[in-house]
DNA sequence: CAGTATAAACTGACTAGTCAGTCGTTATAC
DNA sequence: GTATAACGACTGACTAGTCAGTTTATACTG
């Protein structure tokens, strides 16, 4: 039972936020299947029912968890447009950003991977390359408009491999930390620039 | 109770190969959390008794399946390696090869996926990895050896990049049924041709 | 402004079920 | 006769989700 006062109603969008700050931590540190609903119980400072009255299931919290990264790095990708003129420069940031950030959240990554097998998570995740590759499309269709880029080349296949090896950068740096990701990121775009520059 | 008579003393490996073709069966189908020792004992009609005689827990089922299908995969680049002239059509092949056989299991690899949490898994997927990547810089090596290709490659993180990338794929195919992986790498390999060779 | 009613946020002990792994027993091969 | 492969009922630790009851904020009333 809490101390006197220490109860304190708040709004939902507060409480929904607290859980997935709590659920942030937890999901980032064991991942999806070791982290218990009683582990984000204690991680927020809430009670059981509490966390069951904001989202319907652990499931359900880990689909928002992966809402608010995708968003985060959407909008950080817009920024970055703003400020980026030329696709291949583009290209590379918007690379460089989506690296960082997936980097940075390795085990959250490895949480989604581990997810992956209940189908509510493919079809999110189907979403997110979707969009992801009819971004990358749009930059490249952009580009080669621009006489910046070929004008022969299956935009769609070159975004979604664009899309694919990022994911494979993780991946290798997921099971071996001393993977140098970013370095490789860098040291193999001219290989991108060589093999789609007009 | 089994029948009179239905009762067979084996040997070890055949008992081993049992299981772990009923293992492949029931992975392959629902992936690794979902899929329960007593799915192995019904899908290898042996007991549990039994194939906790011959494997000393799940984790340890699943891989030893790893271990077949990496060495699966590598006899057939060895294979192919035999009858396939020049390093980029050679590169070619093997990532048709492997990509097939992701494809073909994807369930499995998606199960791999689920299991990366473990830090046996890891372990396992980083040498796999590093022996995948060990593979590609000898053979682009001999390309630029042969002058087929750039002398001034960053050979291990080409050989990343392209690891990387087909893994990306199949990701993206398992999400998503309509996605052609194989067709997407066929027209794209030729990004990678511009870009490393001379 | 006290007193009271109502709604709804909040609580945590509990349930109902799951499942990896064990072990006492039985059958088989030699 | 005996070593040991094989069996499968059983155990116990674990956990997502529930629900009957508690507390707080606010609206209403005299």
């Amino acid at each position: 039972m809490p101390a006197r006062g220490e109860r304190r109603r708040l709004a939902p969008e507060e409480r929904r936020a607290q859980i997935l700050d709590a659920a942030f931590r937890c999901f980032g540190e064991k991942g999806y299947h070791a982290s218990r609903m009683d582990d984000l119980v204690r991680a927020s400072g809430l009670s059981k029912g509490n966390l069951y009255l904001h989202f319907e299931s652990k499931e359900a919290v880990f689909l928002a968890l992966f809402d608010a990264f995708e968003a985060e790095v959407f909008a950080a990708w817009e920024e970055e447009a703003e400020h980026t003129a030329g696709a291949l420069a583009l290209l590379r940031r918007e690379g460089e950003i989506v690296l960082e950030r997936m980097l940075s959240q390795r085990m959250l990554v490895a949480a989604w991977m581990e997810f992956l097998t209940h189908p509510a998570a493919r079809d999110r995740l189907q979403l997110t390359y979707e969009r992801t590759r009819a971004r990358l499309v749009a930059l490249l269709a952009r580009g080669v408009g621009a006489g910046e880029l070929r004008g022969d080349l299956p935009l769609e296949e070159v975004a979604a491999l664009f899309t694919g090896a990022i994911e494979g950068l993780v991946l290798q740096a997921f099971v071996d930390p001393a993977f140098d990701a970013r370095g490789c990121f860098d040291r193999t775009f001219t290989v991108y620039e060589k093999g789609i520059a007009r």
